[in-house]
DNA sequence: GAGTGGTCTAGACCACCTA
DNA sequence: AGGTGGTCTAGACCACTCC
């Protein structure tokens, strides 16, 4: 059956995170369905139960998995939370949420952009900026706009790259080695304008759950200036406040 | 020395989460000071190293400790706690922001709250929970409208204080000794209804803030459900994310 | 090499839920 | 009563960091 690979380098839970994983995106789970039981596992792949009870937590952690003690573990349900503490771009976002994430590009063009943009970029007197627009949709139905800057003092040639079926992010890390570190970003919320209501297809004056900001590199330099606009009635995030 | 109880009837890694966390808020561990060896801990406690690692995975996720492969772990770091949101009251949340935070108590009733909220709040069958709604005003304007359930299970005769001039957390510290440690909230966006636009004095169907979830105290029991609507033509707040 | 955290095993018993 | 997840033990070896 579904061996686990000993020498592959990856840790054992790791195997399993991504066996369960993949069956929560093919469908195999679907919300609301019953995992089999930690002893099952462990008997089907192999493993010890800690080692089962370790890779259950890590998607428990991201909301996928739900467990109750006495009568199982079962798959999320839909509109579910996930941590927004971690950074993360829409595509992975969308896929840890178990849904399949696609764009349509909207715009993209270099321009100069508005001065208070230009200023947290920290772009010299008139430098142009990437300015990228997408509709990013989810399973296929729009989920949000996303309007970005991109400084592009440390990634020229990206509006050359192909942008509507990649991960930004993993093309700033493997084209040109940059690391995204952190951003600092308002949460806020308002009311659908015309254009937005007609790109998102919701009522004009539809609430929206705003997120602006600007991403910074492992250096502390400025990349990205974000302003996505999601869907109130779609999407929702988590967040864990300690007190200090 | 600090033996923990095994018949107390909480666990063990609990019950090491709390003797660590005690020691982080007298300062006995301040951020940057290494903890001991995981073997150490084994040893000064006397139990194993999963229990241990189980009670360091707890603060480890709360962003209280951090773990490096081998050097150590780690009492966490300003810089660390960067992708931390704080966990603030409404009126300590408002004076940071320079205005001045008053409340108008709407409803205090002791009373069995919904089935959902119950449960997260981990009620027993029928047990009833302090309700406690206000409308919060910022310099005099209405900014919030605020809804919490209580569990009384820690806080007996809470519904006598004064709640409306007074920070609950405050009146939990110093009358009942609990702690707040951490909050599980979910970020959504909605329109205003009837009353809610009444209350908050927008017009109906004006886009609103959401946060909602769960307070829990530092022994790991839920203490409160809140619920809060901010008007977003007056609020917004900043995150922090880091990309691990 | 010594010490750290990371992974893993094969058991055990408890607490909870459903029936 | 039987099955589930929750906790715990006492080992083992690996991967990483520092000296």
């Amino acid at each position: 059956m579904p061996r686990l690979d000993p020498i592959s380098g990856s840790p054992l839970y790791q195997q399993l995170v991504q066996a369960l994983r993949a069956q929560l995106r093919s469908g195999a789970l679907k919300p609301g369905d019953q995992l089999p039981s930690e002893r099952d596992l462990m008997e089907t792949y192999h493993i010890s139960r800690n080692t089962v009870r370790q890779a259950i937590e890590v998607l428990e952690h991201e909301g996928q998995l739900e467990r109750i003690h006495g009568r199982g573990t079962f798959v999320g349900s839909a509109k579910l939370k996930l941590g927004l503490m971690r950074l993360t771009s829409f595509s992975e976002d969308m896929r840890e949420r178990g849904m399949e994430p696609s764009s349509r590009l909207i715009q993209c063009d270099v321009t100069t952009p508005p001065a208070a943009i230009a200023e947290q970029l920290r772009l010299l007197d008139g430098e142009p900026a990437l300015l990228i627009e997408r509709l990013r949709y989810a399973d296929g139905i729009p989920m949000a706009l996303n309007i970005s800057h991109f400084s592009q003092a440390y990634c020229p040639g990206l509006a050359g790259e192909d942008l509507v079926n990649q991960s930004i992010y993993d093309i700033l890390e493997k084209k040109y080695g940059l690391h995204i570190a952190r951003a600092e970003q308002a949460v806020r919320s308002a009311a659908a304008s015309v254009n937005e209501a007609m790109l998102l297809e919701v009522r004009y004056g539809s609430p929206l759950l705003i997120i602006e900001g600007v991403v910074y590199l492992d250096n502390g330099m400025p990349i990205e200036h974000l302003r996505s606009i999601y869907r109130a009635d779609r999407y929702e995030f988590t967040i864990n406040p300690i007190r200090s």
